[in-house]
DNA sequence: TGGCTGATGCGA
DNA sequence: CGCATCAGCCAA
């Protein structure tokens, strides 16, 4: 319905954001291909002042240099080799913030999902954690850069309201080298939800 | 529960 | 230039 625009992504509080995405839906569309899901999970990473950020204490690299951008773009990362982790950069240029999409609740395309899986039916585990949802929506670093306003990855508004009391908040997951940082409850995921990646 | 996986970005 | 690191998944 409503897609979100530029204001959205540029808002100085990550945490807030992080939170506000709940619910939403993000769409892909890879040759033709439309697929989407809404939002149960997500995580926080705020560029100044976090040691689990990427970007924590100004460090600057060639593949963490999108976070740098202002708002409203993908960064795509691979962990572990394998995974194509799918974040969401917010805030104003030269502040890298980004949220980390952990899981989602799938909706349209579900049938290429399972295939870009090879999965024959949809489990709960079909796009729930970073590495999985990526793939079933066939994001891969090539799409780190990509603005968020076109038409090849988006997110939209469809009226799902996710009341502050239904956010489970938590710490991050697999962040233990941050220190004091990793104790911070910016792990968000809608309670009840099935959707979820496993808890930890 | 552990093994696999490979780009990244350090230290040398 | 080489190798330790790693924000995860999948087959058992």
């Amino acid at each position: 319905m409503a897609k979100l625009l530029k204001p959205f992504y540029t808002g100085d509080d990550v945490v807030l954001i992080a939170q506000a995405l709940l619910g939403k839906k993000l769409l892909t569309q890879i040759n033709g291909v439309i697929t989407s899901g809404y939002i149960t999970e997500t995580e926080a990473y705020r560029g100044w002042g976090d040691k689990a950020c990427h970007a924590s204490m100004g460090k600057k690299t060639e593949r963490n240099k999108i976070m740098y951008e202002d708002g409203g773009r993908a960064y795509v990362y691979l962990c572990y080799g394998i995974h194509h982790l799918f974040n969401i950069v917010t805030n104003s240029k030269d502040n890298a913030d980004a949220v980390l999409i952990r899981a989602i609740e799938p909706a349209e395309g579900v049938a290429v999902m399972l295939k870009r899986r090879n999965m024959k039916e949809p489990k709960y585990n079909l796009t729930s954690g970073p590495g999985s949802l990526s793939k079933a929506m066939g994001i891969s670093i090539n799409h780190s850069g990509q603005a968020l306003i076109g038409d090849t990855i988006w997110l939209e508004d469809d009226g799902r309201d996710v009341p502050t009391k239904q956010i489970i908040k938590s710490p991050r997951v697999g962040v233990a080298y941050a220190g004091a940082d990793a104790k911070l409850p910016w792990r968000f995921r809608i309670k009840g939800s099935k959707w979820l990646s496993p808890a930890k």
